[in-house]
DNA sequence: GCGTTGACTATTG
DNA sequence: TCAATAGCCAACG
């Protein structure tokens, strides 16, 4: 693997298939910070030059839960509607363990 | 080496 | 599925 706990965290997030979702917490987990090593990530990759090429809209909160800067809301919502993600008007993913993508 | 920061998580109701 | 609160981790100045 790479060096830094960034790079890994980028790697893993660039891996993640069309249609699919993922939380902090398994990138973290998976990058080997641990799983509540998710605000890391949040502070290093939004400030990273990563930031233009990660795939923001496939990662999710645990709890189903999609937030994203209010600039950003009307590109994300196309890129789920057309990878068949369902979001609620609450901003909630439906049936968020059937979306959720394992690596393996 | 310490305090701040952030596209968070677990817990409770 | 929703909303509100306390707690954690790695990078940066």
């Amino acid at each position: 693997m790479n060096g830094t706990f960034s790079q890994r965290v980028w790697e893993l997030a660039t891996q993640i298939p069309e249609g699919r979702v993922v939380t902090y917490g398994m990138l973290a987990e998976r990058a080997g910070g641990g799983p509540l090593a998710a605000r890391s990530i949040t502070s290093i990759l939004s400030k990273s030059p990563h930031r233009n090429v990660i795939p923001w809209h496939r990662i999710v909160y645990a709890n189903g839960k999609v937030w994203c800067p209010p600039e950003e809301v009307q590109r994300r919502m196309k890129l789920y509607a057309r990878e068949g993600i369902r979001i609620t008007s609450k901003g909630y993913i439906e049936d968020f363990d059937e979306m959720l993508y394992f690596f393996e």
